[in-house]
DNA sequence: TCTTTCAATAGACAGCCTGTCTTTCGCTGG
DNA sequence: CCAGCGAAAGACAGGCTGTCTATTGAAAGA
């Protein structure tokens, strides 16, 4: 007996609704509780649905963190915050970047941290959604280092590889969260200061920004002379 | 019948290398495989021991790496890179304490980064031992703002507040493992680049990191408490 | 020497978790 | 009406933690 033809639309549509819902049960269960372990019994029970269904949608523990890895990527802002494209001048471009990166990271936070912890400690464990993010950021902060120094805005004693680095460090969630957790600043503030130590970091000290350089006649005398 | 008094001082020695084996097994354990999970099973059999022995040491599972966090910092050379205290210009005094730190970073990589990424998911599983070092470190950073603000070598645009949060955002693990293991940078040059960062980040622009430090009075018992 | 005492050990146990399997249910859609 | 398939239920083996009890063996005292 040939099989018949199935569409299952409408099983395919709650299939994709019941996927939502695991998905916010883990992302609610990090959040709410992120120091606490998260068993995939505890998420299925959050979502109303049977483990045996979650194994079945991501394949494993590290699927499911996965898949929210990709969604926070796709829905979290993210996309929006990782190109300071619409800028003309490199430097201006930079800042805005930054500052479009903060509110996500702060949004997320308990979040990105987990993922970013687990991350650490095994690779495998988030199927390589942290792996993925990071490449991608690096090829912003690539491009970014690339633009300054084509506008000659660099810092003369840098290379552009230097800069990256250097970006590198200062833009990333971990700095933000240093900053942010570590040091209980608020988001604003954070992103003053991430933008101001990528500005003292890699910029050229002459060139006018938004933060202008103090006066040098202030500082004349104070001293040793 | 009246308890008898005992000394049991051979005994004591000997629980004491028992121990000794005990943390070296996990620190050897987290050096080899740090993305897999550690088992107190498994180190207890690393270090010829029974499981039972490792809980009655260490109480448990966070008791044995808060011992082992514990013992790094004591023997890790944590101590030595903590104060820059040695010279009388607080800017080669920082520079110092950086260039210190580093190569203890380094040496224990991978051990701190497992502690540090566990500490972030649950503090409880590491027993307070990563808290306390940041305690440590929060004092030591503290203290470098509070000097650099007294002999005037700080930005002008920054409080010794400011300056607090930039150093411990920019000297800290995190930072050096942002460059050392994620842009895979050697020692010596992320020991430049934290440096660097440090110098522009909260140190007056104008300064030459050789200048000769202010009168040396000014500091007078600042040093020896 | 010979006994006392206790640190160190071994091992059993309950409980939680993961990942895989088989079986059953019940809705969709021809 | 009923075939097909997505979802659920639940059993299972295996690994881990933390606690408890029983055992042992050697140092300390007499």
């Amino acid at each position: 007996m040939a099989t018949r033809k199935y569409e299952q639309r409408l099983r395919a549509d709650s299939a994709q609704e019941t996927r939502r819902r695991v998905l916010d049960a883990v992302y609610q269960r990090l959040r709410d509780a992120p120091t606490e372990q998260v068993s995939i019994e505890r998420v299925a029970a959050m979502a109303g649905v049977s483990r045996s269904t979650v194994y079945l949608m991501f394949g494993s523990r590290a699927g499911l963190f996965d898949a929210l890895g990709e969604d926070l990527r796709s829905r979290g802002g993210f996309d929006r915050a990782a190109d300071g494209a619409g800028h003309t001048d490199a430097r201006t471009g930079l800042m805005a970047s930054i500052r479009a990166s903060v509110p996500v990271f702060a949004a997320h936070r308990e979040v990105l941290r987990v993922l970013y912890s687990m991350a650490q400690l095994n690779p495998e464990a988030v199927g390589g959604a942290v792996q993925r993010m990071g490449e991608a950021r690096a090829a912003g902060v690539t491009w970014h280092a690339q633009r300054l120094a084509e506008q000659d805005a660099l810092r003369p004693d840098l290379t552009a590889a230097d800069a990256v680095h250097l970006l590198w460090a200062v833009t990333g969630f971990e700095f933000f969260d240093q900053l942010y957790t570590g040091r209980a600043l608020s988001a604003d503030t954070v992103a003053d200061m991430m933008v101001a130590a990528a500005e003292r970091a890699v910029l050229r000290p002459d060139g006018q920004n938004t933060t202008p350089p103090p006066n040098p006649d202030a500082l004349g005398l104070g001293l040793g002379e």
